[in-house]
DNA sequence: GCGGGGTGTGAACTCGGGTTCATTCCTTCT
DNA sequence: AGAAGGAATGAACCCGAGTTCACACCCCGC
């Protein structure tokens, strides 16, 4: 056995399965799912199409991690908020501006996440980040409940809610590639932050 | 030339049709897009896979007037309620009442037609049933804005948030056929509608 | 620098699913 | 009843997209 990966060699291979990543995720990030087929996404990346093979053992694995990566790191973002010792309001507040403005950053791929089904096997991963995103403001509904800051609606159910309510609002009706500028941006954003804030706390408007 | 279609012969042809329609229904609401293949749709409905053809030009067509036919009879439900002569808020807790309930009643076309992603022919007249959609609710909302009973949202926004909290909550993670009884898909309509009017009206509680 | 095994390549294969079309069946008109 | 032509049939066709595999290449250890 004449052969033992060297470190440099196995780095290279790490580099290369990251471009490919990479490439992926980009291609989803403006054309959907529909965008990301086997051979764009070598093509983007400068390998052959065989070679995604080697690090993948389908296009499923691959999207899967694609969706496993981007929203864990989403996900997290909104979690430090939740963990947080802020009042509850202002936490809610917070969770829906981060996460409605990051969403906006990329509207495509947030689509492309959070509501446009692929095969069933990525479909599995995809319906944990949303459960995982709905958990967190679950887990803030039921502290504010707690606290008495909001009336006793039901978290599960209303932390569904605000989930759809971005989802819909923010990149439901979207032509792909809307753009529309940071201003309209920032004041959608604020628009479905006053709704989600009504609908939780029971009190109109809120101005930050 | 001797022929022209009787009556009789006429209104066979009608029927064929319309059981063919019917049958890629029923497939489209226990499958989703995904069951309704042709072949399917051809061996549910009784016919051979060409006749199929005879009636739409290609599958997307077909698809397309199943969405266009099952919207345009939800739309016109809602669209009713709008009409009325019922004060805004009364309007807003109908519509969505009943909105809910009747989508409840076959959760997997109602998904479908929401929310489900198909090729980009179908997809127009999907938006098409949102944006209508949409546009009820925000007439609700001008209206109870325009004589003091909502606070100053943004219609369209605030539209848009309604109908996806609906899709989010009430069909989205949904597992396939998941029955929970009509006792728990009432506190879950209520919920979602007590949801929706804090948001619009900006007061905690409403009972009915 | 030479042999061997990991790595890269891309053309070919496979397979699912929409579409076609030559043929057969059936209805209408004389 | 027989001719004429529209409707029905379903097996064959086609095409796109994921997957494979025989071969070329290169990097490592001697």
């Amino acid at each position: 056995m004449a052969y033992r990966r060297t470190e440099r060699a196995t780095k290279r291979l790490a580099d290369k399965r990251q471009r490919i990543l990479r490439a992926a995720r980009e291609l989803v990030a403006d054309g959907g799912w529909a965008a990301a087929q086997v051979d764009h996404v070598a093509l983007r990346s400068g390998v052959a199409t065989g070679s995604v093979y080697r690090h993948w053992a389908s296009k499923s694995e691959l999207c899967a991690e694609i969706v496993a990566t981007v929203s864990a790191h989403e996900v997290g973002v909104v979690r430090a908020i939740v963990e947080s010792d802020e009042a509850p309001v202002e936490k809610l507040t917070a969770a829906i501006r981060t996460f409605a403005s990051r969403a906006l950053q990329g509207r495509r791929l947030a689509y492309a996440l959070i509501a446009e089904p692929v095969d069933p096997e990525v479909e599995t991963v995809r319906l944990e980040y949303r459960a995982q995103l709905a958990h967190c403001f679950e887990r803030i509904l039921r502290e504010g409940i707690m606290r008495g800051a909001f009336p006793r609606l039901d978290p599960a159910v209303a932390a569904a809610c605000i989930v759809g309510a971005f989802m819909e609002a923010l990149v439901g009706p979207l032509a792909p590639s809307k753009g529309t500028g940071a201003r309209a941006d920032r004041y959608l954003v604020e628009q479905i932050a006053q709704f989600c804030l009504r609908a939780s706390i029971g009190t109109a408007e809120r101005k930050a």
